[in-house]
DNA sequence: CTGTTAGCGCTTTCAT
DNA sequence: ATGAAAGCGCTAACAG
């Protein structure tokens, strides 16, 4: 029994089988299959089974170059299966994976090491295609690769690549919409660091928006961190410090939402009563904060599936290079109305 | 320059270098490398860098029946990133081998679909090693593998696999002795499904405790559900229904209690001065809570990272197989004192 | 220190 | 329908 795990190749199968490598070759995939004449091919299988042969993913590869197999590329960070984003991410990615005969593998990039425009990915890591995030730091702008790329959340031109993003501008375009109702002129924006695509489309929605209502958002009501709840409360404590005469506060992630209402409680200034928070993202704690808040939530999981089923299209062939690369499939969000935005009093 | 990217072949190189494909071999392994003299290795290394060389992973890994990579077993279920305790334990196992020069991969096995008993998992699924989460229901209790295997969370005996495992046993009399201190004698104890060994140990240390302090728990105080907040509230409900007097409740997850706490404020009772409610595990959730939730926290991403360390120790030779083989590593659980647990009234 | 050579286990023509 | 044989790109003796 346990000798029959250890060193199982074609040819000890072919020999008990009485046939060549070939024919047992040929029986084991579903391609080659029907070139078998059918008792072969059962006898086949039936020995196949009884010695738990499987065929060594190794050669085969090398072989065929081919590895059945797709990268995600994440950043070289701690934690980042901590992360409500990456979670959310993942999830929809693997979901999707589960149901075709892909695995993924994750792949961490050191963003300072060097850029990797030109590394051969494709047998270095033994990946058929890719998916990236977060693909501003890992690449040059002549950014070229050896295996097909999903680029998610990063929209960019002539990059030849797919990509799959969220409908970020139409978020800011919501935050905006659902802020000026209630009456509100004042808002500070909290956005991300500054090479945040996100932030730039978020923001560029909300102020297209507020313009359009006759209020436009002056740049030194827009305030730079770096997603974290710290620089939100930070920044808010110095805005009413300044005695800013600010009613509401438009936040690039919820992360920062969370910063600006624990701040404001410091400061014993009432949420929605006092100043409106919206955020974005719609993280799980927006639910369960206090209060619950209002935000734009953005399909993550989505983004991962789409990301998935987009590249498997490409590599089995239901879509062409010409439907894949350079294109982009940008998904919908949608306003979540919680409890953190009342109307200015 | 995209011509370069394209097939790249030791061949190509030592060609191209005037040397031969040996020394080419010897130049790129780090193990290896000082075989070559500085000149020459200086030289072949400038080539494979302006071609971006990468010597094939699976060319590599044919030969050399090594592949630099461990598999991670998860079952095959949706949504696994968005459980806080698989994000934990990948957390901690992915920044552990982050350190390493090892990579992993997710194997999604189907538990349903067959028993893994037997499997080729070195040749067919390209790992040296393997950690395995969820044990009972992939394996038979014939366990064999073909790789050297950790698992996680599911002490069994006389089974060939390191065990890396919470003291479950510890964190129920946690619970106990936090509960009867403050003079709780009738608890309902609410446990996961019947195979869940996690739950029979939690209750074991809860069981003994009490015993101890002349509180016995009877059986019928012990409900089982399938560790989801919906069972909890059900599983409540019907013990205020029954008018149980019950004081406290010892959830053996904090799922089930956060249920708990919610249907008790259906119920018009509040914790934890009419009834008090501890957990297991210290979600993310369990500081947000209202009230916020006394919990048996578990170093579940120490868990992932002991069982990256182990594995590696024993494919790099730092520990035998004696050390490592039917052998467990117990990490200790500490009680999380937040504001549901109070004195009986 | 370097080159020659024999495979690792499989897929894929090309014959038969 | 099946078999023989030529590699896929690399590593590890072995010889020099």
């Amino acid at each position: 029994m346990a000798r029959q795990i250890e060193k199982n190749t074609i040819w000890e199968i072919a020999r008990t089988a009485g046939v060549s490598i070939a024919t047992v070759s040929r029986a084991m995939r579903a391609e080659t299959r029907g070139k078998v004449a059918p008792e072969t091919l059962k006898h086949i299988e039936a020995i196949g089974k009884k010695r738990h042969y499987t065929p060594s993913l190794s050669a085969r590869n090398l072989r065929a170059t081919r590895f059945k197999t797709i990268g995600f590329m994440i950043p070289h960070i701690h934690n980042i299966f901590l992360s409500d984003y990456y979670s959310k991410l993942f999830c929809g990615f693997s979901n999707s994976l589960m149901g075709s005969d892909y695995r993924f593998k994750l792949v961490a990039l050191k963003p300072y090491a060097r850029k990797w425009d030109g590394y051969p990915f494709r047998s270095a890591e033994a990946i058929d295609a890719m998916v990236v995030e977060y693909w501003p730091t890992f690449f040059t702008p002549k950014f070229k690769v050896d295996v097909p790329c999903v680029i998610i959340n990063d929209p960019a031109d002539g990059i030849r690549a797919h990509f799959v993003t969220s409908d970020n501008e139409a978020g800011g375009e919501l935050a905006a919409r659902c802020l000026y109702e209630q009456g509100h002129e004042c808002i500070a924006v909290l956005r991300g660091q500054e090479w945040s695509t996100d932030s730039d489309l978020r923001i560029k929605g909300f102020k297209r928006t507020m313009a359009r209502v006759g209020t436009a958002v002056p740049n030194e009501m827009i305030f730079k961190g770096e997603y974290e709840e710290e620089d939100a409360a930070r920044i808010t404590e110095r805005i009413f410090l300044e005695k800013k005469k600010v009613t509401a506060f438009f936040c690039c992630n919820d992360n920062m939402a969370f910063g600006v209402m624990r701040k404001l409680k410091q400061l014993g200034l009432r949420c929605p009563e006092d100043v409106s928070v919206v955020g974005f993202d719609d993280e799980g704690r927006a639910s369960h904060s206090d209060p619950p808040l209002t935000t734009v939530r953005a399909m993550t999981q989505e983004l991962g599936k789409v990301a998935s089923e987009k590249i498997i299209a490409l590599l089995e062939g239901k879509i062409s290079d010409k439907e894949f690369f350079y294109k982009k499939t940008v998904l919908p969000v949608s306003l979540i109305e919680r409890k953190s935005v009342g109307p200015v009093r």
